[in-house]
DNA sequence: AGAAATTCATTTGCATACAAACGATATTTC
DNA sequence: GAAATATCGTTTGTATGCAAATGAATTTCT
């Protein structure tokens, strides 16, 4: 027999349980971030980096997640503080194409370590092994 | 040797994927939700009915991981909807308790089943055993 | 070629979420 | 009992995040 006053557990809800966990980590982020970046910001400007080809707004934002009205907030803000630059795309008249500039290039690298180590923060409490885990399973849910 | 460039990868990073896996499940959660409940009033609608004593305006925020700014917008759109009432604490001239109201219950026994099937719909792609280490790991992470 | 559908960037409106500050009230400390 | 500290609820400002709508441009379909 269930008890019927514990068959629904709210913290044992993976809803409830990962939008906690990436508030802690969000925390832990902006605790280390020395650069002035949010998660989503960094997210952004390091797939804009590390993508092999030139990238428009709207495909820069799928790469990272969001949508077209979130990507455009992020991207002006990066513009901003001159950490990307656009240029008109030639092929198609709505499109722009967007750069990473020196000064964004060299802001990643800075706050690498702040990044990595919010990362190992987060992960703290777990082994190596279990790290390993809950990356592929969360990967799994994506 | 390592790659010097694929030494951070983003799509490895806890931060990164938590992300990601909380946006998929907000996602099935408000498919399915049929009582126009965000994932965040859900949960604090619940607790303030499973809480066994009263409870005020930032002492039910900080059982659902709310900060007090954020707890106020959400408060304030359950009040508009009914779904909950204040009265004034005589002992404490700051302080209001919340009490679920008739309406709010009525609607957490409605959509309790939208809300079962939104945890099942994020968890579908692992077995049951991968489901229970996930939700241990993410319990650990917190 | 022309119509229909899609995509691009943008805007508006709403809902979390946090930081920082505020006045009012309680509590603690001395 | 007065001063320092803490808590309660609130407000403002900033940053995601989504839905829905828009106009402009491109692609697809027939």
């Amino acid at each position: 027999m269930t008890d019927p006053n514990e068959s629904y557990v709210l913290d044992e809800q993976v809803g409830f349980l990962l939008r906690l966990a990436y508030q802690r980590h969000m925390a832990l982020f902006m605790e280390r971030m020395t650069g002035g970046l949010t998660p989503t910001q960094f997210s952004t400007l390091y797939r804009l980096r590390e993508a092999s080809e030139p990238l428009s707004q709207n495909a820069l934002g799928r790469l990272v997640g969001m949508d077209a009205a979130t990507t455009k907030g992020v991207v002006s803000r990066l513009l901003a503080r001159d950490l990307i630059h656009v240029e008109k795309d030639g092929e198609d008249r709505r499109r722009y194409t967007l750069f990473i500039t020196d000064t964004g290039c060299r802001l990643l690298d800075a706050v690498l370590p702040d990044v990595i180590g919010s990362s190992e923060a987060t992960l703290a409490r777990l082994t190596s092994t279990e790290r390993d885990q809950l990356l592929q399973l969360l990967k799994r849910l994506i």
